[in-house]
DNA sequence: TTGTACGCGTTATCAC
DNA sequence: GTGATAACGCGTACAA
């Protein structure tokens, strides 16, 4: 079909060079003298010649592809998050085939197949479908974020000192009792980094002997579901604690904001008794109709560090005796706490 | 490097049938007889075969690459067209390259070398930054989504009817002035489809004779910024049109949702004589302590109908004797108009 | 139904 | 500095 594709050939022809010598001209064009390296320019432009990189593919077996399975974009946090990613682009120089999981086993597996086939030479991973074990055997350089990670690589924000600090603003604030909200399932699933929210809290709380009480639920994904939820906590909290300074640690930025919300249509403003600290520093946090003091991750370093820990990877594998890791490696970025309305007031 | 891959030919070997035969047993198993094909399927099992799709592009010349260029994920509306766009893996199977631009056309031109070189069957294009007369001359099918699009293929939101519909909702709550606040710098450039809504809105009020006012206002992109226009905007409203229905018309429910909230921050609620219809449909419109009505884009069948578009160009040019397109194709989206509590009130 | 032989466009190896 | 030739792994006439 259509006009003949410019190639190496080609320009061998018109130049009276051999293929040997186009493609130095790409990959080493020191090796040639100057003024062969003008003659090539100059055929490539005359001819309009596009470089082809699959076919160098076949030839070197180098992609430059790297893999990534995100479980949504709804979320701010995996949409900045993926946005991140790509810019590596510019560092790193790798592209990036993307596929959003949905949840189900068998279609992230789908996925991860259909991603070796294009050779993929590394793999991110944000979902929490596929166990990592699982992972692992692929045999492949692979880097989770935020999620289980116990047999392979990850880059993690540090969530126990991330509950840690968002408990401890809220007993700077003299709350006499402090109730974290988390939407985690199991209260005993330590593999989950967001678990270390929880003990943060914890630990905080039984250290400094402060009145606290654990809600862990899980929501729904629907705004509505989540409303109602909150609402029932919110009226059981209210009369539970009444009279009492309470520190409410919600463990993210949309569920707290749905809860400030709920708190303005109930009294018009936020109580005196009642401080706030959310989870993600999302783009709603701050533009709450009462900022919402949260702990954010550093969405730019988590990026940043889980594909250069990925290129190391792939960077070792390319040795002619690579040594794989004796164990996978797991990096932590330090979480940072944002003050904000509704633990400073206004 | 590493243990060799398994090929056709081991498989060939194997089983003592030929490439060929294995080929076919990929690309047209009913020409194999049941048995052989348990027999080559026991054989890739056996030795753990995978697929290799980089040497089959090179052979046939079907990568199955679609290219993506966005502005940015940290727009709601982008993050969840790239979702939506991404979902068609299920229905059409092409497989994604994604680049996020950064509004430099010099960028953005060498992010579509790097598609070209390899080998993207076609192109989706929502950043502004390149005119559609030099996308055009790529020569390769494109369509672009909710951008300038004069020379090439798209698929747009009525953006027309929907700022007729918006201004019309507020004419029903007997608003004595509307007002369209909106950010696209000029108000003469009806390539952008965005400037649809103004035209919209400008119709509308001169067919029935509403008092009007248009405030056109590039108000840059961080929250502070646009939250210290709205508020002088806010201000100049309130003292001009005093004793007045006011209407307002906003281009996008973020900048929506904080007049919303300054508003409350003013007068603890909407006051009767306010009312606000944002664009979108984003999340923080449902999710706002007064929840907006708005103009919902139905991404889903943008994203859809763009890659449909683009696999039927795509399809064209690989039969024998493609026939291009004699003009460009412009498909429309109806928007929908959600009524929610900042025009029905509560 | 199955096999042979060649092409896809580049890189790697070894010569010169 | 430069060139000839063989990979890379699969698809596809054409033949049998």
């Amino acid at each position: 079909m259509k006009k003949k594709n410019i190639t190496f050939n080609d320009i061998a022809e018109y130049t009276h060079f051999s293929k040997t010598t186009i493609s130095r001209y790409f990959n080493d064009p020191d090796s040639l003298t100057l003024e062969n390296q003008e003659i090539i320019a100059k055929a490539l432009a005359d001819l309009d010649y596009r470089e082809n990189k699959v076919a160098r593919i076949l030839a070197n077996g180098n992609t430059e592809f790297i893999g990534i399975i995100i479980p949504n974009l709804f979320l701010h946090y995996y949409a900045e998050m993926l946005n991140q990613i790509l810019a590596t682009y510019e560092t790193f120089g790798y592209k990036f085939l993307v596929f959003v999981g949905n949840g189900q086993e068998e279609t992230e597996r789908r996925y991860i197949d259909e991603l070796l086939s294009y050779k993929i030479e590394g793999l991110i991973i944000l979902t929490h479908t596929i166990p990592s074990n699982e992972l692992a055997e692929l045999n492949i350089p692979i880097v989770t974020i935020e999620r289980e990670d116990k047999y392979v690589c990850s880059v993690n924000t540090d969530n126990y000192m991330g509950g840690y600090q968002a408990t401890s603003l809220l007993a700077n604030h003299d709350c006499d009792v402090i109730i974290h909200i988390n939407y985690i399932n199991s209260p005993a699933n330590p593999d989950v980094p967001a678990y270390g929210r929880v003990q943060g809290f914890l630990d905080f709380c039984k250290e400094h002997h402060i009145k606290h009480e654990l809600i862990l639920k899980e929501m729904g994904n629907t705004y509505e579901s989540i409303k109602n939820h909150l609402t029932d906590i919110l009226n059981v909290i209210t009369e539970k604690y009444s009279g009492l300074k309470k520190g409410l640690f919600i463990s993210n930025d949309t569920q707290a904001n749905i809860l400030v919300n709920l708190i303005i249509r109930k009294y018009g403003k936020l109580p005196d008794d009642f401080f706030l600290v959310g989870f993600d520093n999302s783009p709603i946090s701050q533009e709450a109709v009462i900022s919402i003091s949260t702990i954010g991750q550093q969405i730019d370093k988590l990026a940043y560090e889980a594909i250069k820990l990925l290129v190391e990877q792939m960077a070792e594998r390319k040795k002619r005796k690579p040594k794989p890791l004796e164990k996978p490696i797991h990096k932590v970025i330090t979480p940072i706490l944002f003050r904000r309305e509704t633990t400073e007031k206004y």
